[in-house]
DNA sequence: CGGTTGTTTGAACTGATTCAATCTGTGTGG
DNA sequence: CCACACAGATTGAATCAGTTCAAACAACCG
């Protein structure tokens, strides 16, 4: 019963807008888009950015969803962080220890930190917007810790699932699941097999229901309390 | 065994000289310091600040240990970050999803966040100071995903272990180990039921030796391995 | 069609939890 | 100085959630 993603990404929207819509007031969004850059297609699950690199480069993600990962000595991969379309990943002056791969097929806005900094620095107001940026994924990550540490694979996965639904705008009706369940796997900190069976296990208890990739949330308030999943966290 | 926290906290080391061994230039910290401010004892293990207010000051560990948490609506804590001496925690606009408590007996200087903010804006080195700060935590973050996630039990203790020593600048020596077994649970996701056994079972392999509290690292290469500890992350 | 990637299922196993009891060291008050 | 209370550490037995290994199945692609 396994669909497959779209080959093409979404529509690449503008990343202005994307940006406004992160909350940057319109006079600010523009320097950033003029600034010199390129843009990139990343496939998924290839290598893009491999852990352990300088990499003196911003980039926004236009259309798709890039992650975060770490791989631990015993080659077990676990996805620390997730970037949705107008969301980016900023500078990193030492060695990074993480590396980055597309879940799915994505349009990736790529400048330089040299070209980044200095717009920042001018605009007391875009550090501020930043600021509230990093804020909102340091919450998002505590939140991932309390799921990997403290919630069963039920919830785990559940609470995934909201978030992903909060972070893609989409209510509390149909989901596109932009994940294979081995990156599920990957972020809950589970293996695939046992996401299979949570996922199996959410659809006998009504809770969702699957057409191939597409999840439609059958109970909201119910998978909500499965998941304790309390959105504050997700407004910066 | 068990052998108590000493009752008075580690010499109040001025938290400028903290701030400086952290890497800020000297003369950024002084408008620092001279902040207004107030210097707080806080107790372990009772309610210091909730979760869900919100927060407009800055604080900076002068001694002791603060901790964020984060507790599940079933009532299971964890703790998903720590603050050594000169390390802070930053203001938050809006409502705080956190709580923080003190780990060990520590005093805190706790200021403003409208006067901690100029400060900071005035000066760029210092907003590089602390993007690097941030970012630095961000990488401690991603760890403990990593631990959470992917180590199995003793393999996550031994990796607080390791973090812990690293961070308290103790060489791969002797460790006066700060937690209680219930706070080593909260951080690594388990039962403190557990992390006795764990610790039982890396004293019977050799691998350290306890008196007390205290905490001799009798094989410091196979700890590391153990816990697959990689220290990189830890310089900002 | 054959190759590849992802999903699904079963059976055996194991690491960690749960519950409950006991033990140890520390501090307090009589 | 002893009795007592308390917090934390330790141990055992039963249980269970999640892993591992292995195999089959489905969908898509060239």
């Amino acid at each position: 019963m396994a669909s497959r993603r779209s080959k093409a990404p979404a529509p690449g929207v503008p990343l202005g807008e994307t940006l406004v819509a992160a909350g940057l007031a319109p006079e600010l969004a523009e320097p950033l888009v003029a600034m010199p850059h390129k843009v990139v297609e990343v496939d998924p699950r290839r290598p893009f950015r491999e852990p352990g690199v300088p990499r003196d480069e911003v980039m926004f993600v236009r259309s798709g969803i890039l992650s975060k990962f770490k791989t631990d000595p015993a080659g077990r991969r676990q996805i620390v962080a997730l970037r949705f379309p107008g969301e980016g990943i900023l500078p990193h002056a030492g060695r990074t220890d993480y590396g980055i791969q597309a879940i799915v097929r994505s349009e990736v806005m790529i400048g330089r930190a040299e070209d980044f900094d200095p717009i920042v620095e001018a605009h007391p107001d875009m550090q501020r917007f930043f600021w509230r940026l990093i804020r909102r994924h340091e919450a998002i990550g505590y939140e991932w810790l309390v799921n990997c540490g403290r919630r069963d694979s039920i919830g785990r996965v559940a609470h995934l699932l909201c978030e992903t639904a909060a972070r893609m705008h989409v209510g509390s009706g149909r989901l596109n699941n932009p994940f294979t369940q081995q990156q599920i796997a990957d972020i809950t900190g589970q293996t695939s097999v046992n996401v299979n069976r949570v996922f199996a296990d959410l659809e006998r208890q009504g809770l969702i229901k699957r057409h191939g990739r597409e999840i439609q949330f059958k109970d909201w308030a119910e998978i909500r309390r499965v998941a304790s999943f309390q959105p504050g966290y997700l407004e910066a």
